[in-house]
DNA sequence: AGTCCACAGGAAGGGCAGGCGA
DNA sequence: TCGCCTGCCCTTCCTGTGGACT
């Protein structure tokens, strides 16, 4: 680009007008004035955990839906109007909160613990400890409060199903071995099937209250659209129909809010990088292509070296082949490795990496049967061209193929 | 009815990096 | 510095299995 060509890009940019007014109205952090379909669930959860400002232990609760249902903003919000009339009140009522599935943060019982306890006042380090020393240092953390400790735990279903029940098991006994401090757990979780990970015990003690987060249908969706949407954007900003289909893009994808949200966003981001002085349908259809390109991608990038190249193996393969078995990615895969000159893994860790890469959405596998020729994987691949270029660059490089 | 293929996938454990206390 | 911890990636060994073929 020239560089007359490169100002007047620059000074263009300044005079457009930003579609953005308050783009943090987009972002799942924003805490919205008035929420809205959600009145059963707030009353609810508010009625559970009330108690604990009498000093009254709450019931442990569990609270359920598929991710973007409002879980969390919900549960933040009860929460910490809950702490501040216990403040005003003068009332003894800690509340912690963790997301299990923070990576590096809190995804493992060890680190778990150390935030807990990080936040009622210990310090424990990153790593080092034995985990019955962490869990010590947490128990005495707990010893030195009063009254009510009440213990959010978001993506709890993440966690459990990597490390076991055994962690939650011990949260809810805890209350037997204190006497001024009274534990309430709060666990929400995006499976709804969860509790069938879960030892009996634990799973009777841990649910003694439910609260179901229902999917958003393409309604409801609209109104929480257009509620932020006002917020986030300049007046007039946008096309009859952008918040109909982002509503309605998300609502075909489980009622996803956080997904409804994301397409606004990326459409505007879009939509001001073009020439149009407006975000268009079109730009909403560009947003959905770019946010699931865009999360392949970084799921690859974060995949360890030999899943990028088993990836590489089958997205050459399915390029003559539809469908293709693990025996045949193997086989094809270890000529790969020779020819980068990297030694291959076992069948059975590269299958482990194929099963891994369905799970993460990838490719499509599922297990088939050919009889008398044995049990399979059928492989098969449906990422756009785009992606499949983007994915090969990223092995490419990595691997000076 | 029984066999047998080509894997799936569980369990246990090894080796290494990063990080601690003493 | 050493000894020990955890998390991660990986191997070894193993048992399980749907259904075409005999």
């Amino acid at each position: 680009m020239s560089e007359t060509n490169l100002k007047s890009k620059f000074s263009s940019y300044i005079e457009k007008e930003s579609f953005f007014d308050n783009k943090d109205a987009l972002t799942t952090n924003w805490k919205p004035e008035n929420i809205l379909h959600r009145d059963q669930q707030i009353d609810n959860l508010a009625s559970i955990l009330a108690p604990s400002l009498r000093g009254d232990d709450p019931s442990n609760v569990f609270v359920y839906g598929s991710v973007g249902t409002g879980k969390t903003l919900i549960t933040k919000h009860v929460t910490d109007q809950l702490g501040e009339v216990a403040d005003d009140e003068q009332v003894d009522l800690n509340i912690l909160y963790i997301n299990c599935k923070m990576k590096k943060v809190a995804d493992t019982e060890y680190r778990l613990l150390a935030r807990l306890a990080e936040q009622l006042g210990a310090e424990v380090p990153s790593t080092g400890l034995p985990t019955d020393e962490v869990y010590n240092r947490f128990f005495e953390a707990l010893k030195g409060q009063k009254g009510v400790v009440i213990i959010a735990l978001d993506e709890i279903d993440a966690l459990v199903k990597k490390v076991g029940d055994e962690f939650l098991y011990n949260l809810t006994r805890i209350n037997d071995d204190l006497k001024e401090t009274k534990v309430s757990i709060l666990g929400i979780s995006n499976d709804l099937n969860f509790t069938e990970y879960m030892d009996s015990r634990v799973k009777s003690s841990l649910s003694e209250e439910e609260i179901i987060f229902p999917p958003y249908n393409a309604i409801e969706l609209r109104e929480i659209l257009k509620d932020r949407t006002d917020r986030a954007f300049v007046e007039n900003c946008m096309e009859d129909g952008v918040i109909s289909k982002c509503a309605a893009l998300a609502a075909q994808e489980h009622g996803d809010a956080r997904r409804a949200l994301d397409l606004i966003r990326v459409a505007g981001e879009l939509a001001e990088r073009s020439s149009k002085n407006i975000i268009t349908v079109e730009h909403v259809d560009k947003a959905q292509e770019k946010i699931e390109r865009d999360r392949i991608v970084e799921t690859v990038r974060s995949q360890p070296k030999h899943s990028k190249l088993v990836l590489y193996t089958i997205l050459e393969m399915v390029e003559d082949e539809e469908e293709i078995a693990t025996g045949d990615v193997y086989s094809e895969y270890k000529q790969i490795c020779e020819k980068v000159e990297v030694s291959e893994l076992t069948q059975r860790r590269v299958s482990g990496l194929i099963s891994e890469l369905d799970m993460l959405g990838v490719i499509n596998a599922k297990v088939i049967s050919k009889g008398r020729y044995g049990r399979t994987r059928q492989i098969s691949v449906d990422l756009s061209e785009d992606i499949r270029r983007q994915v090969n660059e990223l092995v490419e490089e990595k691997f000076y193929i």
